[in-house]
DNA sequence: CGTAGCCATTCGAAAATCTTATCGGAAGCA
DNA sequence: TGCTTCCGATAAGATTTTCGAATGGCTACG
């Protein structure tokens, strides 16, 4: 293969037309120039350059390399280019992964902005809504920054997003709405708008509640998280959820728990994040989750 | 700049998705290929490569820049291999200059043949009716080969393409008809359908008639070498040009002189010619001048 | 006829690259 | 847990490549 120094050296021989000139064009020494082109020639097995009295000219098998060797050049200067560049979130592209549950109110604020900030950089997303389908099958894609509920397994780097509560979402007029913070062993008994088993908040919550010895009747089970609020809201029991999943002018009742209960959100990279995962990962921080205005005025000022 | 060969590791390592088989994949150890790794790391400040416990994965920075990184390695190999393919006729381009008069006649059968045999080679021609328009101002393109009546400067490389009969051409019925072969002398005081001053072949007459001691009255000058013996058929006089000017069909009298006149047609190279125009001036020599059927039966059965 | 400009070649020095050997970490397995 | 295996990084020495200074040949020019 080629050298890219000796295709420099053609580029510049036939810019200036002397390869005494290149030299100097190159800041490199004539014999060294001389020499790039007679390697060039022999790799190519044809004479490239007509030496001429005055400097030389191309050959056509001159002629046809140089469009070729300064494609060679370009790409390969554009390549370290563009790899700063995506260093420096200026360009690249960056794939996440995403639990579904998290993607509106977490994500889409934050890929909204470097949408507007960093427009050079293409960002895509994969969604599911268990662990398994983040970390699950690549799809020959590997993903640069996984966000979801935490912990996470070990092996990833993982940086604390938010704390966000978990609350108790009950029809308007139910019981609840009376209480200030609800205590989970209050609700022992009720009927309660559960999660189907592919979502991982199914198993969270029955591990919950048998921890606190707190049995719940579920009634109806759904995969997106953001239903169940709606279903409790509807009349069908209360909802234990993330606050994120309860979206603005929700028509229910929204209570905290006391003692105060969350769970953590976390950015999880393989190894060591790469600058442009980093600086995402430090946006989506000091972003945290948007909890909507009417949801906070029913959970009280210290609410997230 | 980094290095192709760095380039090529990258690549490599991207599709094997480690470094050891990388370096199997390009014949190298896995240090070698893991410093190649480094350097290019070190040059775009960047970390390109995710460190994993089973190989190694992309980073943003990795991913951008190997989408350049494959065109840089392409390109180079392009050049050496369109520059190998000019050196065997199968690509590339040559740029021709030539006397105007010889287009037609002695090029274009050869260029029609190499566009048929050679349809990846770009033939571009300039034409003038001069020595000075042929060699003068290069329009910063360099020719690869001249095509012009020779003898030309000595610093060109002159291959002999064929020796052109000159011939007298005269009205039907002109008392040259009854002759065989005409002698210069001869023609002493006859009118003289000449060229005009642009025309290198003004002067190559008047020194050829001088020499000869033969005068004859110019009635009608031409720039265009196939008109002149157009004029002298319609009656003007007679003409003296190389037969190729005389075309298929002339309607009037063609003769030859006695002794038998010629001049050299010559391709000429500036220093040693490159494979593709030898190839061609081999071509142009095998068919050489093409004369017309007609006009070799006016001239005899030696006619060239 | 001497001078100047340009390229090729030679040769020793400098630099970059490769290879061998070795280390450390992580994963898989018993 | 402890052992084995796999993979990448590092160190050091050897090899190859590249470079630079000096030189010679050639041509054009005055």
């Amino acid at each position: 293969m080629a050298t890219l120094r000796a295709l420099e050296c053609l580029v510049a021989v036939a810019d200036t037309g002397s390869i005494t000139d290149a030299a100097r064009l190159l800041h490199s020494s004539q014999p060294a120039v001389s020499q790039q082109i007679a390697a060039l020639e022999r790799e190519t097995r044809t004479a490239l350059l007509r030496r001429e009295a005055r400097g030389v000219t191309l050959t056509p098998a001159g002629r046809a390399a140089l469009a070729e060797a300064r494609r060679a050049i370009d790409a390969a200067a554009s390549a370290v280019r563009s790899a700063r560049a995506t260093g420096e979130a200026e360009g690249g592209s960056l794939r996440l992964a995403c639990a579904q549950s998290l993607t509106v109110p977490l994500l889409a604020p934050v890929i909204r902005a470097w949408h507007r900030h960093h427009p050079r950089v293409a960002i895509s997303i994969r969604e599911a809504v268990s662990p398994d389908g983040l970390f699950g099958p690549a799809d020959g894609e590997a993903i640069d920054v996984f966000v979801l509920p935490g912990p996470v397994d070990g092996r990833f780097t993982t940086t604390v997003l938010a704390e966000e509560e978990i609350v108790v979402t009950a029809p308007r007029g139910h019981r609840l709405a009376a209480a200030g913070a609800v205590t989970l062993a209050e609700l022992d008994g009720a009927d309660l708008v559960h999660f189907a088993p592919d979502n991982s908040l199914s198993d969270w919550l029955d591990r919950s509640l048998s921890a606190a010895g707190v049995r719940l009747r579920p009634v109806v089970r759904t995969s997106v998280t953001s239903a169940a609020p709606q279903l409790a809201a509807a009349g069908l029991g209360i909802a234990i959820s993330p606050v994120s999943a309860v979206s603005a002018g929700f028509p229910g009742v929204v209570r905290s728990f006391s003692p105060r209960w969350t769970r953590r959100l976390v950015a999880a990279t393989p190894g060591e994040p790469d600058p442009l995962a980093a600086r995402f990962i430090a946006d989506l921080r000091t972003r945290g989750v948007r909890v909507p205005r009417d949801v906070r005025a029913q959970l009280g000022d210290d609410a997230p």
